[in-house]
DNA sequence: AATCTCAGAACTAAAATAGAACATAACATT
DNA sequence: AATGTTATGTTCTATTTTAGTTCTGAGATT
């Protein structure tokens, strides 16, 4: 799974993180494993990162988590381990799961960098049915008759399609997203507010992209 | 995961809290890390917030709040930790708190049962504070214009006083309650739905016991 | 020869600092 | 109820330092 030079930098960033608990930052990781330029750290943690071992922030600095290990320190004791006072639970298991926050949909303007992964929710699986996830902050009053106010946290569960009266995100000409009520009248799709004060949206439907069915909603008071 | 000023600045507020119980001021921040100003106090703050670290009040001084450390401090424990790779595991069963669910909450019926409790929620712990919290399954429309609605699951946390303009869990005499919100006037207290088809109750201060102040809310679609 | 790995440098982006002005909350006083 | 005071938090601009990304070419490996 991992090369040689992988695991021993993903054993350096874990020991930090465990000692420290500050990321070591890539000119760190450069001396740690002996290397004469940060570019071949660079590739490394992409590598990391695209095997699902560690995750980071995008544009933030020392911003690693280690997020699993390899299998050799876990397939031993993997089953039902009681160590201590802790039982272990394995991943399977996990009663809690991470989402991606995307940043905040709002009525009439984009979600900024969608692919941007800023930062993760934590929700529990009761929230969230099968399939894959991820969170939107909402920005703007569209849809308060509907229940969702600025600043709630709305779950959207990815998917292309929606029912009739579902609420979705939806992007038109591929560009500009928003949380609406879905109607379809014919050829064409309604995007439909829960505010008197907004408008509904009439698109032919092939300036619509569906992109998630709204899950669930978190607010904090 | 942290820079070492993010670091240095979450140690200093959780040692505060644990010593005092009191969060530091900004300028007291500003002091224990020796900068000269506090906007870059400011800074640090945002994104230790953004990295799931602590969690604050808006528009509340002194209103901080410790989420997580990192491995390190946990150190003081460190008899119950287990050795090696495992120790990952331990933070995640932290990441998440099960509170007791205790029965529904609607206008003008009373919480079935208080003490029973039948079930659990599991809630992220960035959803709420310290402090003891159970949750309530709202019933009825009592609360729509502030984006309550029935079937949503309210977390709350206990506390026996609330400011004005709270929404607050509201026993009338011994055998009511509500979840509405609170407003005070002189030795009366106003219990205020958020829809234009219930009416606000007047009462005077010693029929109502509050009962806990709202925290949190989720909602499943 | 094709592929992989790395060094080095140039470039871009974020973090940290500072100082001041501004905003807000809580409390005390009129 | 209105006003003022103090403590506290937020925002802005500007500058410096630190960190991360990308690209090219050289050598090593397959």
């Amino acid at each position: 799974m991992l090369t040689p030079k992988q695991h021993d930098l993903l054993m350096f960033i874990h020991e930090r993180l465990e000692q420290s608990g500050v990321s070591p930052s890539f000119d760190e990781m450069k001396d740690a494993l002996g290397l004469r330029s940060k570019s071949g750290i660079h590739r490394l943690i992409t590598a990391l990162e695209e095997r699902g071992f560690i995750r980071r922030l995008a544009h933030r600095a020392r911003a690693l988590e280690v997020i699993k290990l390899p299998d050799v320190y876990n397939t031993k004791k993997a089953d039902n381990v009681i160590v201590g006072p802790f039982r272990l639970k394995r991943q399977e298991e996990r009663t809690e799961v991470d989402i991606p926050l995307h940043g905040k949909i709002a009525a009439g303007t984009p979600i900024e960098a969608l692919e941007d992964v800023d930062r993760f929710v934590s929700v529990p699986p009761s929230m969230i049915g099968k399939g894959s996830h991820y969170a939107l902050e909402v920005s703007g009053e569209s849809m308060v008759e509907a229940g969702i106010l600025d600043g709630d946290v709305v779950l959207i569960e990815r998917c292309e399609a929606a029912r009739d009266g579902e609420i979705v995100v939806a992007l038109v000409d591929d560009n500009e997203a928003t949380l609406k009520t879905l109607r379809k009248r014919g050829p064409d799709i309604l995007l439909e507010p829960s505010n008197r004060d907004y408008q509904t949206q009439v698109l032919p439907a092939d300036r619509v992209r569906i992109q998630g069915r709204l899950a669930g909603l978190m607010r904090r008071y």
